[in-house]
DNA sequence: GTGAAAGCGCTAACAT
DNA sequence: ATGTTAGCGCTTTCAC
């Protein structure tokens, strides 16, 4: 942390400014006072007020009231343009998600903005919206920017992030690895355990007696048979239960494709007892579409969900969920990101635990037969 | 728009590279190359590769395209932190908000990344959490990297980014405005309608024969009397319904105080038929708590909330909600902060409408005697 | 059409 | 303890 003068109180631009101002930011307006008129105004050099504010080298105590005198009569801030440039440290952190307003998100979002702080870094925030395109443009944009470290949740191969590490910039994926393998190891990863998610959700519903559970999956677009189909087949495999093909249902992330695959499943398959949907959004339209076709939860149909967000409470009855640590997430990578932590190479991802929250949505499997 | 070669890639160090490099980036690894590096490289000046990348002047498409080679050959990419010194502006955004993870923030800074895209600038993203001392601290940082322009969803007297304004960087308040009137017009502002919001819902209740209606209000810490209780009030009076001072129930904005402002409510008036929540934490506790004290809604209890979350459908019955258009108030304020659409005066603030969304939570009013 | 040179605001040697 | 100086990577006159 710097010691600057007057927490809070901002620059302005200078009175009494003897030296030309030639290219005025365009917009016309105030400028902001630079470290020569500060060092003008207190009659000392300029790098002495640089010590002063970088708290670097000593500096006797009256200069330094001076200085810290006239930089507040000019409402000086040091520039973070300028000191970038010749430290080569931005203090910058990029972060990368498919959506800012996604529940699950916004909790790895301020789980890095809490972390950031700590560290001292600020954050650059964009969304990719699933489309790689973007998601390009946001790593370019990145770079550009010289941030010091960067953090994504990638949404297609992880191509675009490729740069940075080659370049000794830490990067560091949350949440979910790139599809494209090339990443095997090669940057660090900080994900929920969800492969244990699924299978704890999945021991839960059998142990209650369900034998036909469906899947309501939501990989992202352009990813391959998401990690958590697979966790779920071989959760239900390794109980011993039969693993139908159309017992999955696959939609794109959005609520309509959602609900579209969950009224598909339940109408295809109305002797299933049971639900898995992979995320809040499927899960929201599992609930949506049961309560449609007069299912009642969970006398008629058990549901479960991944992603313990606040609806799940909420719900009649409530939900049970797999709760990921979303913003644990955030802040593990967050740390990585800005400490570096990368250089220990391929130590393979970090994975942290998830936890199922029972609640009212899941009950005792009905009899055997057809629901309606 | 700038173009650059090989969107989408990204630079790295240089391979043949002839000048010293002393202070490195502390924690060792590669470099990236400069303009100097490519000029080398391509075997022309400097400013000439700065023309290819700039956009400016003119350049021969035969040197254009050894430029672009070498720059594509040593992963160059410009340096935003070398044109920002020169250019004394950054492309960057600062946006704070309370709390990204609620779902209001989450909306408005999907409108603010939605539309600072377009604009191409990028979006340094803080949380306040509410306190004072975090905001300032913010403001500084922002106006230490010089950022463009600045978004803020103030929680206190907004004196923090009384700077900005002074400095000709602009400056726009969004979903709230500072507390302290030093304000009044000095930074423009865009904002729900919220008076009429909560107005719309008043009337809908009592339309609904609704006489004892409760207020669930939440104001950020250190806040005044909020724009919503002021408006619930005139909006009861209007009606001809007398206002009774204890059918307000104010909470600080978290769950638990929420919850137990909720609790108090309800409990201390049983003859309420209606409450009506300031926001989506006391609209939750309204439900909780209703649910807890046996309630049956509406039969029992109306509930009306303002923002209209996820949720509100998903509950049972789904809740009757006042939505504020978050997004567009995220994507209309950086407009202007970008634009700096400031300058045309104190125009007042922007105020765009809120919509009643009629669900299932809402009945007739019961009769007259207490609940229980 | 292209290059040389002067800074933008700052830090870090190096002098004093 | 403090001042001088040389850049950091870029844009931008100003010559040619």
């Amino acid at each position: 942390m710097e010691t600057f003068p007057e927490k809070g109180r901002s620059w302005q631009h200078g009175a009494s400014r003897a030296h030309r101002r030639p290219a005025r930011p365009e917009r016309g307006g105030a400028v902001a006072a630079t470290i020569k008129d500060v060092a003008a105004s207190a009659g000392v050099g300029i790098a002495t007020v640089s010590r002063v504010f970088s708290g670097t080298g000593a500096v006797s105590a009256a200069t330094r009231e001076r200085v810290l005198a006239a930089a507040r009569d000019l409402h000086y801030r040091p520039s973070a343009v300028g000191r970038s440039l010749k430290t080569r440290r931005t203090g910058g952190l990029g972060l990368a998600v498919p959506d800012a307003t996604d529940p699950f998100c916004a909790d790895l979002i301020g789980g890095v903005l809490d972390c950031a702080r700590t560290l001292g870094q600020h954050v650059l925030l964009d969304a990719t919206l699933g489309d790689p395109a973007r998601e390009a443009e946001i790593a370019d944009r990145f770079a550009e920017q010289r941030v010091d470290g960067v953090i994504a949740v990638p949404s297609g191969t992880g191509d675009p992030w490729e740069g940075f590490p080659r370049a000794g910039v830490p990067l560091v994926f949350a949440g979910r690895v790139p599809s494209c393998r090339t990443w095997t190891g090669r940057a660090p990863a900080v994900l929920a355990d969800d492969a244990a998610g699924i299978r704890s959700a999945v021991e839960y519903l059998v142990g209650l007696g369900h034998r036909r559970v469906g899947f309501l999956g939501a990989p992202a677009p352009g990813t391959p048979p998401d990690v958590r189909e697979d966790a779920f087949r071989a959760a239900l495999t390794a109980l011993g239960v039969p693993v139908e093909e159309d017992l999955v249902a696959r939609a794109r992330p959005t609520r309509d494709s959602a609900y579209a695959a969950a009224a598909g499943l339940l109408q295809r398959r109305s002797d299933l007892t049971a639900v898995l949907a992979s995320g809040h959004l499927p899960g929201e339209a599992a609930v949506l579409v049961a309560r449609e076709l007069d299912l009642r939860v969970p006398a008629d149909l058990s549901i479960a969900m991944v992603d313990d967000v606040a609806w799940a409470e909420l719900c009649d009855p409530p939900l049970t969920a797999v709760s990921r640590p979303a913003r644990d997430l955030g802040y593990r990578a967050c740390e990585l990101a800005a400490r570096g932590g990368v250089r220990r190479g391929p130590s393979g991802p970090v994975l942290l635990p998830t936890e199922l929250v029972v609640r009212g949505s899941c009950g005792p499997a009905p009899s055997r037969r057809a629901r309606h």
